[in-house]
DNA sequence: ACCACTACCTGAAGGC
DNA sequence: TGCCTTCAGGTAGTGG
């Protein structure tokens, strides 16, 4: 499901109904998502959230003991808040509220009123862990830069690409060259920037570098604005789906044509490292 | 170090 | 209706 746009969206989407929120119980409804469950998870009770951030496709939940608890989307991973409390599962029928893949449910108070803050995870690929800081968090070490922030420059992707035999469209997957690209917003960046995706990294000039970092920060920036992309179940925070994917130039849309003005092109399937990729063989050529 | 491939898991969609 | 295959927003691990 989610690159950067969607977990920020739901970021920001869950910022105005849990921070500030004072937690009251986690409850675990199997052992382990990707990852088991961090120990300790139930000894959050007591603890307010203090903040909520992002770094690359990570949720970052600031506790008030100064821990941070991560958490990772995988696929299909979701949070959402439930005003009321859940029905128990006991309570079977039309209308329950409860669903085999709730994973994790916080209890938290804010404002005087109780509400439940829940993972939704249908295929496990995400996972949720517990560190003392995000400082200290291994799953953040080594990550590449903010693809939106300043050290994500034209400098760095060349100075990571250099001498690399690999296409481009997997170095800009790789969350070391850059944190928060995925599938879609690679193909769509490569597309605006017209670099074929197969063309060694390598090889990229420093003009198709330029023109690549500006593609990436655009496309991200348009996403975001336009809540993500859904393609089958991705929502935001309060359950909204986003409308990002009516934009897609070539995610998706094998044998169409391209929508570069000017282009007769048909947009293509290949298969790069295992996963599709989406081109425009005429117009993404260097 | 680099690169390609596989596994992990569930569900939706399409072909027959 | 149902069975079977393919594909899906990610990434950790393995082996060449």
């Amino acid at each position: 499901m989610p690159e950067l746009p969607e977990v920020e969206t739901i970021r920001r989407g869950l910022v105005s109904l849990i921070v500030g929120g004072r937690i009251l119980s986690v409850e675990t409804r199997r052992a382990d998502l990707r990852f088991p469950f961090p120990p300790g998870l139930d000894g959050l009770a007591g603890l307010w959230i203090d903040r909520l951030d992002r770094r690359a496709k990570y949720l970052i939940f600031r506790l008030s003991d100064k821990r941070v608890l991560l958490s990772h989307l995988g696929m299909t991973g979701a949070w959402r808040v439930d005003r009321a409390p859940r029905a128990e599962p006991t309570r079977l029928g039309k209308g329950k509220r409860t669903d085999v893949h709730d994973h994790l449910i916080i209890g938290f108070e804010r404002g005087g009123q109780k509400a439940q803050l829940i993972y939704n995870d249908p295929r496990r690929f995400g996972y949720v862990a517990l560190a003392a800081s995000a400082a200290e968090a291994p799953q953040l070490l080594g990550l590449g830069p903010e693809p939106l922030g300043n050290g994500f420059s034209p400098d760095h992707l060349a100075s990571v690409s250099v001498g690399r035999a690999a296409p481009v469209k997997s170095v800009l997957l790789d969350q070391k060259t850059v944190a928060g690209l995925g599938n879609i917003y690679v193909c769509e960046a490569l597309w605006r920037a017209g670099i074929a995706p197969t063309l060694p990294a390598g090889r990229l000039s420093d003009m198709a570098i330029a023109r690549l970092v500006a593609a990436i920060r655009a496309v991200l920036q348009e996403a975001i604005a336009a809540g993500g992309s859904t393609l089958r179940d991705y929502v935001d925070a309060t359950g909204a789906p986003g409308y990002f994917q009516h934009s897609f130039d070539v995610y998706g849309r094998a044998g169409q044509a391209c929508r570069r003005p000017g282009c007769s092109g048909t947009v293509q399937r290949i298969v790069q490292s295992g996963r599709s990729t989406f081109y425009c063989p005429d117009c993404q050529s260097k």
